[in-house]
DNA sequence: CTGAAAGCGCTAACAT
DNA sequence: ATGTTAGCGCTTTCAG
């Protein structure tokens, strides 16, 4: 491979000279020689080793971003954003996906930092295993010592500057939207408890509840999965236990996706039988059948914010973390109970 | 940061015996000695630094890969798949998003070469922009005298080992279904022409519409855009030139999305009136309302087959490009024409 | 304005 | 079995 010293012979100047001008210092160098070295690279094809620049300057350019699942509609448009973001500014983005696993997420972060990532971003809600915070945690304080930059796009135990949509906030309005159609018993289909995100969702119905002056109740809440399959299981524990609900808000749109399913294929209506809600908003939530009421959160938006957020740190630069709101999008899948 | 000097003196070693120990060579080591290093390494917190390995192996283990738009369901599985499949060989990901943008794409195809990665992955189907064919074709051809792994996911014009569905054959299965439930006039939503592989769909309809005896004709197609909105306005052409089709095939899932909208908007029913079709098969194709009849494409394999290609040819294995077969999903958004 | 040289952290001959 | 040393390709003082 054609590397610096190959252009600066070619132009007859010492390699300091060709990495000057190559690298966009602000060093002065003269116009005519400016114009051979760049006249040589160009007959080289030159490709600057971005490699041996990262080892030299120790800057990488590039971020790391830890998500549970890339093919998950929501997390997509998380890395959406940030790959926005960080592109704006010539940066490089590495994807990974946990599957929520603290050994898997261990795992990358550890290689994250191996390759020395300007930034580490959690796109998905923090574990709650209290082994995997503890490691994490000393392999983020060891990469923050050593000047790298690590942002939260969602609940996390490791305090960090972070873009978080209002999870508390939006899972209580939308509950207090479910009484206020004049429902009493409202179940909610929660998070895996692996999650931080998920105590966060709770925690807002249950506020929304008591604000509503609704009683709560163990029976009304079940678990999901964060997943079409968790959600569909959910919604058939709290059928076959008939606590006489007349919704359910599930703490993402594809768990309120899988209620769906499973009460169509119980033959139950939707809204006219149980009204049904979700969180997120992306993707395919306005198009199944009915369009699905939820909490419409701007996930590019978060990944745009955190990306920013995380190379200004890079840059020692101040930040202070930001509170997205959410967004109520009423639509056909609940209404008035019967 | 902890270097692997400093591993090495406090172990009471070279740094030749700790990096031999640490990066798992088969050189003979003292079992004691190993340990020694081992505890070091571990007392110190020691995280190799992978950009400094790279420099000194000349191997990254870093694979890149371009998309179309990693937000876009179909590319956020093949990614998966992808990562799958590096992963189990301790690679990282690097992910681009081009939107189809020939500058865009050349950019990151350079970028990826500077950050040297070890393969190459063109996940979205190839530019037809001559100019970006020319360009892609030098970079690449570069990169592979220096033993880089260029592996394409799509048709693409660069010659190089692929994993790819059956676009063809699978369009002319689908155009073939059509016209055996009796459909006479077939349009064809087409993909944008700027992308390789709407071509091959198209070809494939083509071919479907001859092999049924029917009559293919230009007023027949329409050009989507890989999205809803192409879709959308894809149909209302459609209907506003109302050359009375009673099916409408469409090159992607979330074009045939965008018909189905604008179909519903226009009390147009489906399957009753004109029945719909699309190609993909992931994500919502099942859950809208009607579920959607498509030709099922793993794209999560095609993104697994590709990373062990990819890996394979950084090894300087052969390898033989692969065709997936396609599957037709017979759901409800097709039947008899009235 | 340009060059010489040290060094980033690791690996890989080549000794011993 | 272990150590010495020369790079990998670039940036960056420090001289001139």
């Amino acid at each position: 491979m054609t590397s610096l010293a190959d252009v600066a012979k070619r132009a007859g100047v010492s390699s300091a000279t060709a990495s000057r001008v190559l690298s966009g210092s602000s060093h002065p160098i003269r116009r005519e020689t400016r114009e051979q070295v760049h006249e040589a690279a160009r007959e080289l094809g030159f490709v600057p080793n971005q490699v041996a620049r990262a080892l030299a300057t120790s800057r990488t350019t590039t971020v790391g971003v830890i998500v549970h699942d890339i093919a998950d509609q929501y997390f997509a448009e998380v890395v959406r954003g940030l790959e926005d973001g960080v592109q704006a500014e010539g940066y490089q983005l590495f994807v990974c996906s946990s599957d929520r696993d603290p050994a898997r997420e261990l795992g990358y972060v550890e290689a994250l930092i191996a390759n020395r990532v300007d930034a580490l971003v959690f796109a998905g809600g923090g574990l709650t295993d209290p082994d995997y915070q503890r490691r994490v945690a000393d392999r983020l304080d060891a990469y923050r010592r050593n000047k790298g930059a690590v942002v939260a796009l969602a609940p996390h135990a490791y305090r960090t500057p972070s873009v978080i949509v209002d999870n508390r906030g939006g899972a209580q309005t939308m509950t207090e939207h479910l009484a206020s159609l004049g429902h009493k018993r409202i179940a909610f289909v929660s998070g895996p408890p692996s999650v931080e995100t998920s105590a966060h969702r709770l925690e807002g119905y249950q506020r929304g509840l008591a604000a509503a002056g609704l009683p709560a109740g163990p029976e009304l809440v079940v678990e999901g999965s964060f997943d079409m399959e968790g959600g569909r299981r959910a919604a058939a524990d709290l059928l076959d236990r008939d606590p006489g609900v007349t919704a359910i808000f599930a703490a993402t749109d594809v768990d309120a996706l899988g209620v769906l399913l499973e009460l169509r294929s119980r033959r139950v209506r939707v809204p006219d039988d149980v009204s049904v809600a979700g969180f997120g908003g992306g993707g395919f939530a306005a198009l199944v059948d009915p369009p699905l009421t939820t909490m419409g959160a701007r996930m590019h938006e978060v990944g745009l914010l955190g990306a920013r957020m995380a190379l200004r740190l890079t840059r020692g630069e101040r930040v202070r973390s930001v509170l997205l709101p959410t967004e109520l999008l009423v639509r056909a899948s609940t209404g008035p109970p019967p």
